[in-house]
DNA sequence: ATTCTGACGTGGG
DNA sequence: CCCCACGCCAGAA
């Protein structure tokens, strides 16, 4: 019996270093592709699990939208910064090189 | 049971 | 391209 909050962190985990997903994308992956909003809610509770990169998640348009989650005032940009992906002004440069679809990368049986 | 809340996505203008 | 309105639904209170 796995919740969907845990669905979520299990497909975070595997995100790859370097590598930035969305929302949506996790939604998709999940069979619940009108549940966005849930992966982000998710999100929020996810610094108890410390092998969650919340960082790698971003919004459809490679907006930093949950960078007011993390401590600090640039925690979150640092973060993807020191992964070698381009940041600038809460938009990543270029998102499309670096987007990992879980869709295209995934087994989804084993995420059911 | 019922209400409220979003780290979103989409479609229309 | 931008902006807005609305649908979305798991979990907490």
């Amino acid at each position: 019996m796995t919740s969907f909050y845990d669905r979520v962190y299990e497909v975070a985990k595997l995100i790859p270093y370097g590598r930035v997903t969305s929302y949506g994308a996790i939604a998709k992956f999940l069979g619940a592709a009108r549940s966005a909003r849930m992966v982000g809610y998710a999100m929020n509770g996810s610094h108890i699990h410390l092998d969650v990169p919340a960082h790698r998640v971003v919004n459809r348009k490679g907006l930093l939208t949950g960078k007011h989650h993390f401590s600090g005032t640039n925690l979150m940009a640092d973060l993807l910064i020191s992964e070698g992906i381009l940041v600038k002004e809460n938009q990543i440069q270029d998102f499309e090189n670096y987007f990992w679809d879980p869709s295209e990368n995934l087994n989804q049986e084993k995420f059911i």
